[in-house]
DNA sequence: CAAATAGTGTCTTTCAGACAATATTGT
DNA sequence: ACAATATTGTCTGAAAGACACTATTTG
């Protein structure tokens, strides 16, 4: 190798942290350790990043083999990197988290080797020790996430392609765990730049009046802001 | 070693933005590389991290050794993690971009091996082409230090420990980049909850009635923001 | 007093939040 | 008609931006 340096090389690897809204709440994709350390304990999903592989494409890749995962997400940030020199105790090992944001799911988790990744509500796992330093980087990743979603479009990214102004309500409100005014909800993402843009379709959830639906529009930040 | 991966480790590093204000600019300090690759090309101080050494600790050693700062800076904040496969002709290596903020100094540099490390305007380094990635680190952490002084206390990193209004004013227009009406400045920053405390001193430049001497509040995040 | 800088007040516009009112559907 | 949901309107208060005005200093 061209370049020696005097130090050991770190292992390095990418840690998911994968948003979605099931049964009226903000879940995540955990696995469940097969090994030591932490065995049996929830986890992210994870590995190596391999030696020719870009950060984000490893997180992809992981993604769809930890979990079986055929769908890409909606949505794929690096959230932060997370290295204290103890968080593995097997070895020196820097750890490259990224967040990622799906739709609500029809099917439940739609997996070949995916026996092991389960959705669970962020709630349930506030009080969980979870493996390594992952509690740190689920809060992360969540606080990281209400808080885009007062400067971001990024609540389209729990959405189909097409949804109501109501669906993106449920978005707030599940992700923020508080209700938001419906009147004052609409008349700000309308207003809001590029956030959705218009179709000429209708949807009915039964009883009411038909919502109009909506695309993502081509917005990075919304402005003005919709703030907690 | 416990932990064999099929994968071969990569090398990680730190690198730092370290920016100031100086000669009524945003600058940044910045070594010349004494080595291959890109010799005699700028590019931001960092090296590698030590085996038992966690992340912000290891930036904080590369500024002292590679510049021979003395001072602490007021603010370091993870930036991001660029480990594109080819970003290092030599190896394999991922980069931990760390961003750090320095209240204009006195002397100039101030340094024992600082020979090489020197500051520049961030203006002037637009154009030119730095080591590495350095380029993209560094609009990435102006662009984050311009974003987070809509939304945090940040300003006041770029201050001594008291500081007038205006200090606190000309910090926002050499960052942003542009003019800032005295009078609004100064209502947003006395209102914003727990930006500034007074103190009973006051200052004067000489001509002009004297300023009030304030000290950084204990926000973590400005109400109402400071918006561009 | 003039010049310079600090700080306050005024006015208009925009937007948030509370909440009322209207619109359009299913039962 | 009634219940349910969508959408629009109304009112009040907070804050922004433009800019005039007052305050306090030096020369």
């Amino acid at each position: 190798m061209a370049y020696t340096s005097e130090f050991p090389p770190f292992y390095v690897t990418v840690d998911v942290v994968l948003l979605t809204l099931r049964a009226d709440a903000l879940q995540v994709l955990m696995v469940r350790r097969g090994s030591k350390p932490y065995v049996g304990r929830l986890a992210l999903p994870g590995g190596f990043v391999r030696p020719q592989e870009d950060l984000p494409r490893a997180a992809l890749r992981e993604l769809r083999e930890e979990t079986g995962l055929k769908i890409q997400p909606r949505h794929l940030e690096q959230l932060g990197t997370y290295g204290a020199p103890r968080r593995d105790p097997r070895a020196r090992t820097v750890s490259v988290a990224y967040l990622a944001v799906l739709p609500e799911l029809p099917e439940p988790v739609a997996g070949t080797d995916a026996a092991a990744a389960a959705w669970h509500p962020v709630e349930d796992l506030g009080g969980r020790r979870l493996s390594f330093d992952h509690g740190q980087i689920l809060a992360d990743a969540v606080e990281r996430t209400r808080s885009k979603l007062e400067y971001t479009p990024l609540a389209t990214a729990f959405c189909p392609p097409t949804f109501t102004i109501a669906d993106l309500r449920r978005v707030y409100e599940l992700v923020w765990g508080r209700e938001v005014d419906a009147g004052n909800f609409h008349r700000k993402v309308t207003r809001a730049e590029d956030f959705v843009n218009g179709t000429d379709q209708t949807s009915t959830r039964g009883r009411g009046r038909p919502a109009a639906v909506y695309r993502a529009g081509g917005a990075v930040n919304l402005y003005p802001p919709i703030l907690r």
